[in-house]
DNA sequence: ATTATCTATAGATCTATAGATAATGC
DNA sequence: ATTATCTATAGATCTATAGATAATGC
């Protein structure tokens, strides 16, 4: 075919069925010679755009994680902690969506486009009120709570009676079994926004009691 | 060399080597070929041991999360929260000495040995008077929260000045450079409990003003 | 001249099976 | 008879490079 008139390729095209293979048969699944296959073109084409595999599979890794833009302040009324929980809740169902792709994540973790997404966040806190010294534990510590949620792929929700995991057996487990019945009915996201409130309750009693108001 | 007096391999050293193996050089450097090499055997003994390469690495991720035996109630004197706190830090320290593993952890976290582990917790977690309702946000938030500050392999301690990790620029991420202020001096270790105790403060406080003492 | 595809292919692996072999233990 | 190793090998891939080719745009 030699050159076409018009590109068959773009990156985003490329990543995209990336995407969908991984999410199909997993990174077992995933090939150059495959993902050239689907894009209807050959191997070698891919190269044109991603220097090897690993640059391709780390492209991959942000796509999957990417969060939205930051707003520099908060709306009118609006409270800083629901809107971390919104966003935690959201990059959490991202991740899921693409439950293949976790072990990518691991490795090709973009920190460079973390510490971006990490300023944003502080400069989001600030601008509700948040003192400083809060928002390493604030910022941080709500990402691990995500990234582990994320990875565990199943909370308890779904282990509870009528969730779509596994359930434990009564008899084996019977105090994990029981302890589940508190749990009885809610989605896993809102268990997994429980586990984030329970977190952020602690910080937000800290911001009352503050002994150093302008920090 | 036909059967040997006793025997070369036990499952054990085989899931040792290859945890060696992974270690020095990621998974990318794992094959059947290279494992049995390492253990001075020829890669089909190795079928003997394990039924395919994927039941290997299944035993490998077993091996990195084994938590150890919970005590069935604290000693005297002993906070229930201390103890998650230990069991926490040391199951993160666990995953993060070998990080090269963690991929293979999300694709063969082992389940079923995490409801034992969920069991024996909510078992000591009663011993130590903590209501059953508090039992699932304790176990499986913390264990989220444990997971993904392993997967993240760092946290802000090491991106503070001084820290192991690549400290952002003052210029490009002022907020946050300021935000890591507050953590300077510390540990990774103390960082990561303080996120834990940020955690349960919210809970123990949930047990004080308990509406439904015998649950 | 540059761009975006192709063909051809080197060269390296890799997993897993079949079947041989020799040591052990009943 | 069973166990724990071996040899030999089928058969399938897979990544990445070299160099050709034809369309585009200056």
């Amino acid at each position: 075919m030699a050159r076409p008139r018009t590109a068959q390729l773009t990156s985003e095209k490329v990543v995209d069925s990336a995407i969908a293979i991984i999410g199909d048969g997993g990174l077992e699944a995933f090939s150059m010679h495959k993902l050239a296959a689907s894009l209807g073109v050959r191997a070698p084409s891919l190269y044109h755009y991603f220097s090897d595999k690993n640059a391709l599979l780390a492209a991959v890794a942000r796509a999957v994680t990417v969060i939205d833009e930051v707003p520099a302040a908060p709306l009118p009324g609006e409270d800083w902690a629901n809107y971390l929980i919104t966003q935690a809740v959201a990059l959490r169902a991202r991740i899921l969506r693409h439950p293949q792709c976790a072990p990518l994540l691991v490795q090709f973790m973009p920190r460079a486009q973390m510490f971006g997404d990490y300023e944003q966040l502080c400069a989001y806190l600030l601008a509700s009120g948040v003192p400083s010294r809060l928002h390493v534990r604030i910022v941080d510590g709500l990402t691990a709570l995500t990234i582990g949620a994320a990875f565990l792929r199943e909370n308890a929700a779904h282990y509870a009676v009528g969730g779509a995991g596994p359930t434990p057996v009564r008899d084996e487990h019977p105090l994990f079994h029981r302890a589940l019945e508190s749990v009885q009915g809610m989605t896993p996201d809102e268990l997994f926004g429980l586990y984030l409130r329970t977190y952020l309750d602690t910080v937000r009693r800290e911001m009352t009691v503050s002994e150093n108001p302008g920090n």
